[in-house]
RNA sequence: GCGCCUGUAGCUCAGACGGAUAGAGCAACUGCCUUCUAAGCAGUGGGUCAGGGGUUCGAUUCCCUUCAGGCGCGCCA
């Protein structure tokens, strides 16, 4: 849709340039207008030309206009409005084929190459292991994943990458807490450490290893088993996280060990790289990284006084190591509160040479949890706080992510659990499944009335030749591979059909945006629009008609519309469910 | 004090490098199930786009400023 308005304005202006003095074409703007009447897609370009042609708008529509009559293009009518707009109307036959187009090959322009193959990195949640995901990582989560989809569908390479943090003072915490616990749990009253972690995983954790190796340690100091408790308790929190994320329907490529990187000598290996840069330096007994040439407030230090790295030393070698990795675009979602510390990993990435475009931050921004429209307040430290692992149970992951993604990023989110779960009949995730789950009904009773044997049924068959049959999943690769054969699209005259029509041709558009500005949001957004278009179609349209060209052209829609809705939940990361 | 994010309908949020009469869901109200799933549809009401200034033919969108909320500003991780 975009391509041929795009097209169309493009000779024209390649054909007026020289009168006009123009050396190049300018950013042709294609938008579809809010309100329907006024075209199906529309562009500013002429009032964007104002200044430099220095003509009013108007007349420079006009040119334009009739130059691009003079093509042969798909448009049945364009016309000049308001203040400059040229509005585009495309001819029937244009929508029918490119509906025929959509039903054969599939969204083309899709997988077809914004990303080229390129390699992206996408780095995301990396909690710490040090106790359960909350909800603030689920939504991490959800964007991340949903993110990487988006990008695979548009022809990325991606990588989905967890870091985690398995080499400072806060695992050693963890081990000791689950120490104390376990010494408590077992008699021995030791003191639990002020900055421990509070929370009753902790004290299950022990129990486990109770289980496991009873009292073995019982008496012991901490200088003596810190080892055990610390990789034991290590372990069983790292591997609860996989199992919420798994359960969340989210996983990962690569996890990637931080002390890994010091034991293969990455940090020092890195650290060596900046210093043959000249971009490391000492002071006060420390040693610095100039981070200040890149941009940054302050110098970072690097290596302590007392010798430590700091967390920043290992996050330049995680950093440096992505780079080696060759990833061509690099981006890591972090939660808002380390958005201070974007300047420092950008001076680095720079630092080792890679041009600013190609690392990408997303901020998430927190969410503030709520119950009964509460603030449920959170402290991992305390041990309060709604895990991943609650909002799956009590919400369910299909919603909890479907209200995850129908935000920005970077704007605030409250999350009311008890709403979420009561409005979960009216829930928008809903809304576009119960869209899907009809379609794939219609489909049923179609096959129905072919295994009937209906007459009417002749204009669409089954082609059993793609369906696996695959044990439980029959009617599903059934239902996937129903064929409408022989169609006659024209018979789609219904304005609520042509409105859907138009719909599914927006969706390159919509698509192709989303994935320039890493914002799978839209594609929500889309989602529900279309379910809404579906739904309001059905109730007043039926599908399964008497007369077989009619209905033959409806299926065919339908599929459409079916393949749409399947593709873009797909990438949100939410089921698609045949039955409701 | 400085930096980043946010402020749009009663509530939760969209608004696509600045474009036409500002949208959705929920909540409220009125109708619609003998026919493919009523988790649905049709309709009604609801706005100082936080306030003020500026740039522009045109600003919810860009700039400045004030106010409000969130998050950061360690030789912590």
């Amino acid at each position: 849709m975009k391509k041929a308005v795009t097209e169309a304005i493009t000779n024209a202006i390649a054909s007026l340039k020289e009168g006009w003095g123009l050396e190049s074409i300018p950013y042709i703007d294609v938008e579809i207008p809010r309100n329907e009447d006024l075209g199906d897609a529309a562009s500013t370009v002429a009032m964007g030309l104002t200044k430099t042609l220095k003509k009013p708008p108007k007349k420079i529509a006009e040119e334009l206009l009739s130059e691009i009559v003079k093509q042969s293009g798909p448009f049945e009518n364009i016309e000049i409005a308001g203040a400059g707009f040229i509005n585009f109307r495309f001819k029937k036959e244009y929508l029918y084929e490119n509906l025929q187009r959509l039903l054969s090959e599939g969204h083309p322009s899709l997988s077809a190459g914004l990303g080229q193959n390129k390699r992206i990195q996408v780095e995301f949640i990396s909690a710490n292991p040090t106790g359960p995901l909350h909800i603030g990582h689920g939504r991490g989560a959800a964007i991340g994943n949903a993110l990487s989809n988006l990008l695979t569908a548009a022809g990325f390479e991606v990588e989905k990458e967890f870091y985690v943090n398995d080499a400072g003072l806060q695992v050693k915490l963890l081990g000791l807490s689950v120490y104390s616990r376990y010494q408590q749990a077992l008699g021995n009253d030791v003191h639990f450490p002020e900055n421990g972690y509070k929370g009753d995983y902790i004290a299950s954790i022990a129990e486990e290893i109770i289980k496991d190796i009873g009292n073995k340690y019982l008496n012991n100091t901490f200088e003596q088993c810190g080892d055990f408790f610390i990789s034991h308790a290590y372990k069983m929190m790292l591997s609860d996280i996989e199992r919420d994320l798994k359960d969340f329907g989210v996983t990962f490529d690569k996890w990637q060990s931080e002390k890994e990187l010091y034991e293969k000598g990455k940090v020092q290996g890195a650290l060596t790289a900046l210093q043959h840069k000249n971009f490391l330096y000492e002071k006060d007994g420390a040693k610095w990284f100039s981070s200040t040439n890149f941009g940054d407030d302050k110098d970072r230090v690097v290596v302590k006084q007392d010798g430590e790295y700091t967390y920043f030393a290992s996050d330049i070698a995680y950093h440096k190591d992505k780079l080696d990795r060759g990833f061509d675009t690099i981006i890591d979602i972090w939660g808002a509160d380390h958005h201070g510390y974007i300047p420092r990993i950008r001076s680095v990435l720079s630092a080792f040479g890679l041009s600013k475009e190609k690392f990408r931050v997303i901020i998430v921004q927190m969410v503030t949890l709520l119950r009964h429209g509460k603030p449920v307040q959170m402290s991992k430290r305390a041990g309060e706080f709604i895990t991943l692992r609650e909002v799956i149970d009590e919400v369910g992951s299909d919603t909890a992510k479907f209200i995850f993604l129908t935000r920005r990023a970077d704007s605030q989110l409250e999350f009311d659990i008890e709403v979420a779960k009561e409005q979960s009949a009216e829930n928008p995730v809903f809304y576009v499944q119960y869209a899907f789950a009809r379609i794939s009904s219609i489909f049923r009773q179609a096959e129905e009335r072919r295994v009937r044997g209906q007459k009417d049924s002749s204009q669409y068959s089954v082609d059993s030749s793609q369906g696996t049959a695959n044990s439980s999943h029959i009617t599903y690769h059934a239902l996937r591979s129903f064929r409408v054969q022989g169609t006659d699209l024209t018979a789609l005259k219904e304005v609520e059909e042509i409105a859907i029509i138009k719909k599914l041709l927006q969706y390159p558009m919509m698509f192709e945006g989303a994935v320039f500005a890493f914002e799978p949001h839209r594609i929500t957004y889309y989602l529900q629009d279309l379910a809404r278009l579906f739904h309001s179609y059905y109730n007043k349209h039926r599908v399964l008609t008497d007369d077989s060209v009619i209905t033959g052209a409806r299926l065919s829609l339908c599929r459409a519309v079916q393949l749409a809705l399947e593709e873009g939940l797909k990438i949100l990361g939410v089921s698609a469910p045949e039955k409701m």
